[in-house]
DNA sequence: CTGGGGTTCTGTATCGGTATAGTATTCCCC
DNA sequence: GGGGAATACTATACCGATACAGAACCCCAG
């Protein structure tokens, strides 16, 4: 039955100017509070004549459903679950692996009827959203450990799901094979000849240019599970990578990350990417350099974002099935939270997803060998 | 500073198995509940000293701050503000319209430290996120008005603002100008000697297919608009489009509409589309069936998603400023929320955004007139 | 010595529900 | 006709905080 809109009346002026209650609607049909209560939650434990007079007299009055808030704090549930995303929110948005993962989250939580709620990791006017927002449970997607917004949720005791994050005993966690996905991408440029590979990687402390060491913790666990899996596969060739690490940018590469990288004297003859975003930033920057990718410079990438597919050349990436990962953790999630309500269950599970090289147009054998 | 993990104590376990509340730091340390309260809440009613005495304890229990479900009961208010969408959350992130549009949302909100939940207006399992979802405010986005989730926000007297929903007095509405725009788009085709126009709109009820009275309502007041914008300019030609109902989807158009609108022997020299998805489509039958656009038929969109500048032909459409209207959309329902906790104070605004025609490479003279 | 004005902390009354145990009443069946 | 179980509703006790009006104390001017 639709609602009726109700503008008639002024906002909240109906009697003595206080709010409708379940105490308002119990006076009026002369019932305990409880059994106005239970007309809304607990159809089964009333007369339907009485619910009836109840729904009836709590519409004249313009009420609108038990208040989410007291209700959430009685019943100990919210209707909501998170998603705590590193920075800004709108990354949730730009970002095509990120709007696949979390259509993925979206559309496996539609049937429980959860709202999905977007965290950001970052503390704005004293308020810490992991802290401070009511939710039944969350999904920790690709933060820095290092946030203390995570160290939050862990403390709220929440049911949680940590995804592309180190797995920690007692939290389930969804990860895919970053290092195994990385080897066989490293492996594939040292297979067609390749010698002088460079890397370009996420930026984790510092300005944009060349790192020290790439081994030091901080760039986060995919980072780091990434940067094994290369150097697995450089090493065994005897290949010397420089580390150039940059923001990803849907614009291009940084000046100082492409100057370093193609304009000094041992240019590399390929390239590994820690993500399509950042291929395509290589890709262009070579291009404005006149370089033509593959011919003078191979590119791998990581993710297989459809931008991948939509890129000249096609771009050579290491495929993973985010979709796949999005579904895991939403169902990972409800298990957590079914788990927390029934006392133990099931155990929490560790997931590591499968990678996948997928080779395109972007890499070809080096010059010199050609 | 950085919240040790404490994986040490089993959950829930410190003392007698019952949680840590406001009332068992005090207890600890010895002073009355409302000073733990106030050292989270209000620094200044304490001296640092007791704080530190208190934050201490707090740290040791293992207390993750105040309870938020139970903060939002007492202060009325929960720091998160929902968003409506029509059906699957899922096209939220799937839609570049939609994700441009909630991209400027989390950017314009962010600063407030706000989080955004999703809501879907569908039911599931009783559950209806509007109804029962805390929140302190929403934005409505592309929603059927005859949808009750919007009546429950309604009755809940929750800040609203409404997007492309017809304005209603009292609650701030931000809308484009569809109707012009509409009309710019048909008005195009007339000048460039297009007489045979047909209409492909949004489904609203039924099937697939030619719609009989594309003027009932239904479809929502965006597609009322721009159907009135087209017919402003068409029957001032005196053309009589056919209107086609589709699905908008990514894989091209449903063989029922693709056929009446391209297999007919009336086929049409040029097609208005609801939306860029649709035109995108409708582009794909096209050239399925050996038509070439624009030479064979025009195509017109509406958006300006980025989709049609990436398309080949470059769509033809009419340009909305998304980001703008994410924008507006937050400014106001911030706005909307300091209205309803300070009392009265500015008015409630109607916002129209201007919408312009794009000229792309989609459209061009009709073939007999070449 | 008195009293106004700050701090600092406390007592009490909500906030708006839900859970659980309990009381009538009715029904049923041997 | 009496015991046992439904059915329909109520009483009480939380859920975990915050608001607001004091109360105790200290300092300093008059």
């Amino acid at each position: 039955m639709p609602v009726p809109l109700g503008f008639a009346e002024e906002p909240g002026q109906t009697r003595g100017m206080s709010r409708v209650t379940l105490q308002t609607i119990a006076d009026r049909v002369g019932v305990s509070r409880m059994t106005v209560s239970n007309a809304f939650s607990r159809p089964d434990q009333l007369s339907a004549e009485l619910r009836g007079r109840i729904l009836t007299a709590a519409d004249e009055l313009g009420y609108a459903g038990p208040d989410p808030s007291a209700r959430a704090l009685a019943r100990g549930t919210t209707g909501a679950v998170g998603v705590l995303l590193t920075d800004s929110l709108r990354h949730a948005f730009t970002d095509e692996v990120a709007t696949t993962f979390l259509g993925a989250i979206a559309d496996e939580l539609a049937p429980t009827g959860l709202a999905l709620t977007l965290l950001s990791a970052s503390e704005q006017l004293g308020m810490i959203p992991a802290r401070d927002v009511p939710m039944d449970g969350a999904v920790v997607y690709s933060c820095n450990t290092q946030s203390t917004a995570v160290d939050w949720l862990i403390r709220r005791k929440l049911p949680l799901v940590f995804v592309d994050q180190v797995a920690v005993p007692g939290i389930a966690s969804i990860n895919i094979d970053d290092r195994a996905g990385a080897r066989a991408a490293a492996h594939h440029l040292v297979d067609l000849g390749h010698r002088r590979i460079d890397i370009v990687t996420k930026i984790r402390t510092g300005p944009p240019g060349i790192l020290a060491d790439p081994f030091a913790a901080g760039g986060g666990h995919v980072v780091e599970q990434r940067m094994l899996g290369w150097h697995d596969a450089l090493e065994a060739a005897g290949v010397r990578p420089r580390v150039v690490q940059e923001w990803p940018s849907d614009v291009g590469l940084g000046d100082e990350a492409a100057q370093l990288l193609l304009d000094s004297g041992d240019r590399p003859t390929a390239v590994l990417c820690f993500s399509d975003v950042i291929a395509y930033g290589v890709v262009q920057a070579a291009n404005a350099r006149g370089l033509r990718v593959p011919e003078d410079l191979s590119v791998v990438g990581f993710d297989d974002n459809p931008l991948a597919r939509r890129m000249r050349p096609a771009l050579t990436t290491v495929r993973q099935d985010v979709a796949a990962k999005g579904r895991a953790a939403a169902a990972a999630l409800t298990a957590a939270i079914g788990r927390s309500r029934t006392g133990a269950g099931t155990r929490v599970r560790h997931l590591l997803l499968p990678t996948e090289l997928i080779i395109r147009d972007s890499t070809t054998k080096p010059c010199a060998l050609g």
